[in-house]
DNA sequence: GCGACAG
DNA sequence: ATCTTGTCGC
């Protein structure tokens, strides 16, 4: 698929905090996305192991999840895991994985958090200014914020809220498991997200697409 | 100084 | 994320 203009990744965890800000003003997460006009969906996973990363982004039907591509790639894990700086430490693989998608999906869905985010500009957002297509976030943890308990049923949420501002919301997909929580990426608004992440999570705790390319990073 | 901390 | 079998609970 096209791409948009080069991201800076050999750099140290310092300028990559000064690179976040520097980014950080171009994400747009006040935008709609009309879920009525979702046929594709992709789902974005990293796997390391023995400091090597394998990414893998598998693109499936909306809403019923029939996979239709699977684009993979591997390299040597570029950067340490420093909480808030995932998008240096995924995307350089993540960038080889998209370049060779054939498929351009109506969403991208990461294994991450976007704009809940201390700096709010996570994976999510940050890959979603290279790619230029919308993309969402479902995190397994919460990076930073709070929020008020969950009720039990499938479908409760909960506002997260950080220095003042709502930046997710922790959502439960399925009854007896914890949240998840998610959060905008780039050109697509909180509202908009949760109700997309519902729609993936029909039967199980995460996304269908992103258990998809779960299994795709871990098996190749 | 102390606690929190995506994957 | 990853190391790892069986096991408790809805």
């Amino acid at each position: 698929m096209k791409l948009n203009a080069v991201n800076r990744w050999d750099i140290s965890p310092k300028e990559a905090v000064a690179e976040q800000n520097r980014l950080r003003g171009e994400v747009i997460t006040d935008r709609p996305l009309d879920l009525a006009g979702i046929g594709l969906v992709a789902g974005v996973d990293v796997s390391v192991k023995n400091d090597v990363s394998r990414a893998a982004v598998v693109v499936t039907t909306f809403p019923d999840f029939e996979p239709v591509e699977t684009a993979v790639a591997q390299m040597p894990t570029p950067f340490p895991y420093v909480p808030g700086l995932l998008s240096f430490r995924e995307g350089p693989v993540l960038e080889e994985a998209f370049s060779r998608l054939r498929h351009v999906p109506d969403v991208f869905i990461f294994d991450g958090s976007g704009y809940l985010h201390p700096r709010r500009i996570g994976i999510a957002c940050h890959m979603g200014l290279w790619l230029g297509v919308p993309t969402v976030a479902n995190a397994k943890n919460r990076l930073c914020g709070s929020h008020e308990e969950v009720g039990p049923e499938r479908g409760a949420c909960q506002l997260v809220t950080d220095r003042g501002e709502i930046i997710g919301a922790a959502l439960r997909t399925r009854a007896g498991c914890k949240p998840v929580y998610v959060s905008a990426g780039h050109l697509a608004d909180l509202d908009s997200t949760i109700s997309l992440i519902l729609a993936c999570a029909p039967k199980f705790r995460l996304p269908e697409p992103i258990r998809s390319a779960h299994n795709a990073a871990g098996a190749f």
